[in-house]
DNA sequence: TTTACACATAACTTGTTGGTTATGGAATCA
DNA sequence: TGATTCCATAACCAACAAGTTATGTGTAAA
């Protein structure tokens, strides 16, 4: 997992407008821009301009029918975050391992 | 969990810098600004902001001694990251259990 | 007690971002 | 075909963010 790809997907996430969009699509399905314009507060190409973001970033999905685009969020697309977070987890426990070893070692 | 928390948290991970700093943090433990500054390319004023907007967010402790200030990392700042995560990942299933119990519903 | 040091804050510059309105292109409908 | 609808893109603007240099404040050292 490069720096890059985690820079856009915390980016993408660092919007609130954008993560309210994303929520609304996993609690409430795929949708129309339409769909997702009369939710929020702002207007449609603002819409699509998040959702150009998020679909960058990898968490949604577009299909096209017709004249309309349908948007759907892709949820493992979240699991970089996930792994970012066991990461510094881990970082941070084997700085005690580090220690636990050395305070071992003084002991013999 | 409000709006406003995950928004800090979310904004404060999104600069590549700032995530340094803090990966810096929780893998070499606790470390002075002037210690920071050296690891980075950047000038200590700009560490010593990033890491208010880190502190700002619950992400890092600073401990004063002397003329130094010492930062750390504060791990469990990152459970609201994981919390929204399992939050959308709720939301996502309840759509299959709402789908499901639809056509139980159906069946019977 | 002056000088030097570590850090924070102020003031400023510049690139980015999130919104707007206007417009264009493709699909549907009358 | 012509009008309408759905969405994306362009052009623009105001606010913000991340960096800089300059300065201030408190502590340590000479």
């Amino acid at each position: 997992m490069t720096t890059s790809s985690h820079d856009a997907l915390f980016k993408a996430l660092s919007d609130p407008t954008r993560r309210a969009i994303f929520e609304t699509l996993c609690s409430g399905g795929e949708q129309t821009v339409g769909g997702l314009t009369a939710q929020s507060h702002i207007s449609q190409p603002a819409v699509s301009k998040h959702l150009a973001v998020l679909k960058q970033a990898g968490l949604v999905l577009d299909r096209h029918e017709g004249r309309q685009t349908h948007y759907s969020a892709q949820l493992q697309a979240l699991s970089p975050l996930l792994d970012w977070t066991h990461q510094m987890k881990r970082f941070w426990e084997s700085r005690f391992d580090d220690l636990e070893d050395l305070l071992k070692r003084m002991d013999q």
